[in-house]
DNA sequence: GTAAGTGCAAAACCTTTGCACGTCG
DNA sequence: CGACGTGCAAAGGTTTTGCACTTAC
């Protein structure tokens, strides 16, 4: 393991952890498990964290090739479980065709997604009550939670004003 | 149109509608809208309605053919939006590979999908309040409701046994 | 040096679509 | 007859995988 840098001899060293740098909770993540910290894996990881919206594998390829044009779709795809593993980034899967992704930078309660289902953007909105729904549901049946979705369409206001007319 | 069964003169002709039959309620949609009565298509209603839980569209090919022995892929897959829009059976996607539909016989509340992540199993149950927080929650956006989802993946009874010594 | 990682291209997978034939009205 | 419906097979589009080469440690 590397010694940490000064700083960390002014207090006793904080067990860095996932908080402090998410791209050093990143690498250290990786050599933690053995895994290999790679230029594309980091190409990969800066790119996702570039991000501030929802993105998708293919989003995420078209970034990290800015900064390392070799990167593959492979590999893209070979590191979206890690870094979702990780926690760095979470799946936000809407049932179409490809999935999204974002960072899980300041999320601390439940997210449920609103969807506009023609053009396709997602807000994310608080739904702290799923965190005591689902636990509830799951064991009034016998079962152990793993994880929840809450998903609201609804057309958004400018594509509400494009197809006005529709109905 | 049929003239009804004797014992509808007991009462002053009941409009039919969606609910009395829903095998005469699908062919007076169909003819309703122009389109044809045909045997695959009535084939594929049949296997439906038989299917007590949810069902993949090839779990619905392999049933049709047991009546109809003619029924193509393509057929069912044009089939299942016919059904879905007469509202005669519902698309439940679980965010798997493959979409799941089941009839919607007896639904009146909104239902929500315990999936156990394991073995696929799913269970629907009533999530009355999401009537009122879609609505809310969409207008709160601007935004006009067009549907919702929620689900919540728990490890089943039956796959916790079997995996006792994972964790 | 060795195991893990990578790019490339082909495969996989469910679903959709083009097309010519069949059939219902 | 004319439009709608069907089966077949090929196409579609995202994600996965096999393989040989490269790289981190």
């Amino acid at each position: 393991m590397k010694p940490f840098p000064d700083s960390s001899r002014l207090r006793p060293t904080p067990s860095i952890k996932t908080s402090e740098n998410p791209r050093d909770a990143f690498a250290l993540f990786l050599s933690g498990r053995g895994l290999r910290v790679t230029s594309p894996r980091l190409a990969i990881f800066d790119a996702a964290y570039e991000r501030k919206d929802h993105f998708t594998a293919e989003d995420l390829l078209v970034d990290s090739r800015k900064r390392d044009p070799e990167v593959s779709p492979a590999t893209v795809y070979r590191s979206l479980p890690i870094l979702v593993e990780c926690g760095l980034i979470r799946e936000v899967d809407i049932g179409r065709d490809h999935k999204y992704y974002m960072t899980t930078l300041r999320q601390n309660t439940f997210q449920a997604q609103l969807v506009c289902p023609d053009c396709e953007k997602i807000v994310e909105i608080d739904a702290p009550f799923m965190e005591w729904y689902g636990k509830t549901v799951a064991e009034k049946n016998g079962m152990q939670l793993v994880s929840q979705r809450l998903q609201v369409d609804a057309h958004c206001k400018d594509c509400l004003k494009k197809h006005a007319g529709n109905t």
